[in-house]
DNA sequence: ACTTTACTCAACCAATTAGTTGACTATAAT
DNA sequence: ATTATAGTCAACTAATTGGTTGAGTAAAGT
């Protein structure tokens, strides 16, 4: 593993260990969205939610384009799909847990 | 999504995001191993491994058992599960086109 | 009994993070 | 031309992080 994929994984493990990033990354996986749109739902400056996207454009999760005074924004699954690889090689830790956690899972959804 | 649920994925992304713990989670992977064992091939403190290894264990990631004066500790593998399932729900956007087509005809296949 | 080993704990430090506000720029609408 | 919208930027704050050192404790080896 090179330095530069050490540094990727914790850019993208450091930008996913924030909720409202989280919440980001979920919406816009239902298609683009501007920077005003996705700070709406936040109760917080537009300022804010405007670092946390740099975040995640600066870990190479989202693309922003300018658009006239819009930046839209799009995910990118680049490196989301290196931090699956990752923890895939520890699958044999937790994949036997499957049916345990689906069950509890399934039982909180119920809930 | 409860509150409890996002706080493990804060702790367990958070956790994830330097690399000298990533290194600690897969060399548990081979197998149980005690403070001092984690810590030789690091050119840091033990003071400083033991603060890592807190943060892994506060995060439910290695689970820490004191025998005599060793502390030995195993990898736990529910909350990166918890992960890799939050990652999946994002599936679409980082599976290769081959393999999505794959699972789209495999899923067409089984209806 | 003494020493070494395997740690923990508290205090400190520098850098980073997540938020704020106020001032600013650029674009679009009226 | 004026005004409203979308966003940036700089400065500040409080909390957290990742590291250090030095002192202390508890267990094991000699």
């Amino acid at each position: 593993m090179t330095v530069q994929q050490m540094a990727q994984l914790d850019a993208t493990f450091s930008a996913l260990s924030d909720g409202t990033r989280r919440a980001i990354v979920a919406r816009l996986a239902d298609g683009e969205a501007t920077l005003s749109d996705l700070a709406t739902p936040f109760d917080m400056s537009l300022t804010a939610v405007s670092k946390h996207l740099r975040v995640l454009s600066d870990a190479g999760l989202v693309d922003i384009e300018k658009r006239g005074r819009t930046r839209h924004c799009r995910l990118r699954g680049a490196p989301i799909k290196e931090a699956v690889d990752w923890l895939s090689k520890y699958e044999s830790f937790w994949i036997d847990r499957f049916d345990a956690l689906a069950r509890h899972l399934a039982k909180e959804d119920s809930e």
